[in-house]
DNA sequence: TATTGTTATACTCTATAACTATA
DNA sequence: TATAGTTATAGAGTATAACAATA
């Protein structure tokens, strides 16, 4: 998503005039942008953007796992991975050890620092999700992610 | 959203263990690329992306608007609204005149051949708002569309 | 002084191709 | 030959600062 702070497209006259404003892609569009302004505030306290606080929660869940493992999870290309992957093994919140049985991979773990430092994001991460339930009442998160699982089974592929 | 035409995180075991793919900002985020990329592809037989069609939308509903009002439907700041503009009107889909009641602006209108385009873009746009319909089912796109709208308001400013 | 459009520029996210080292 | 990680690079999209013309 994007990248920085922007705001999203407020109701604007001629927005509404157009059409576009109405339409599924394009709200869902201005919903994305502002969820994720949200969640990149939330984070910014803990020094971690979205994707290193998903990056760091894969490797919680699944300790041991190789970086690519993270790419195929949130959808990222190879390369894209070892900046990110190295922003956090530089900063002491993981630690990559060459893997015995196949020396080509990586093993991730957390440091003791990383898994601090998770569990404190973990709280901002679920005063985020809070917001978002609000907001969404009475219409159930449960429901919302049904229709956005079905909505992103559209892509090929 | 992105760019091109990225396909967005499939479900995948370390995801899933992780619980960010159950997260509503990241399955928002996954659905908005695949909606998007939807809309992408359905557009590029007529040489149009997302925001060039939004552009003629806007102009088609609003005509004679300047060039900014564009950006504040959009949200997009006014720097880049000059490559999205000059390239409808070096393709001859806008014209834009001098505002003779203030000449700091223009007033942006389609020509015969933005309005025919545009035309034969919305029924390709109509397929895609069907192909969405489909994949909500049974949630109703207009109950989407509001939890949609509460979550954009989240954003600040 | 404020606004419209513009230029120049930079930063982020994402994408592909080609390399290395291992298998 | 295939895979994991890496490097280099390019393309979108978006952001700010500063300028000219106009109000």
């Amino acid at each position: 998503m994007t990248g920085t702070d922007r705001s999203p497209p407020a109701a604007h006259p001629h927005l509404q005039a157009s059409g576009i404003g109405s339409q599924t892609g394009f709200m869902l569009r201005a919903a994305q942008a502002a969820v994720w302004a949200d969640l990149t505030a939330a984070l910014a306290p803990f020094g971690l953007r979205p994707a290193h606080y998903a990056a760091l929660s894969i490797v919680r869940a699944s300790p041991g796992c190789r970086q690519q493992e993270i790419g195929d999870a949130l959808g990222m290309q190879r390369p894209n991975l070892v900046t990110l992957v190295e922003g956090l093994r530089s900063r002491g919140l993981l630690r990559a050890a060459r893997n015995p049985a196949d020396r080509r991979s990586y093993a991730l773990r957390l440091t003791a620092d990383g898994t601090r430092l998770l569990a404190a994001a973990d709280r901002a991460h679920d005063a985020h999700r809070a917001r978002l339930a609000t907001a969404l009442a009475p219409l159930d998160e449960a429901v919302l992610g049904a229709a956005l699982r079905r909505l992103t089974a559209l892509a090929p592929d």
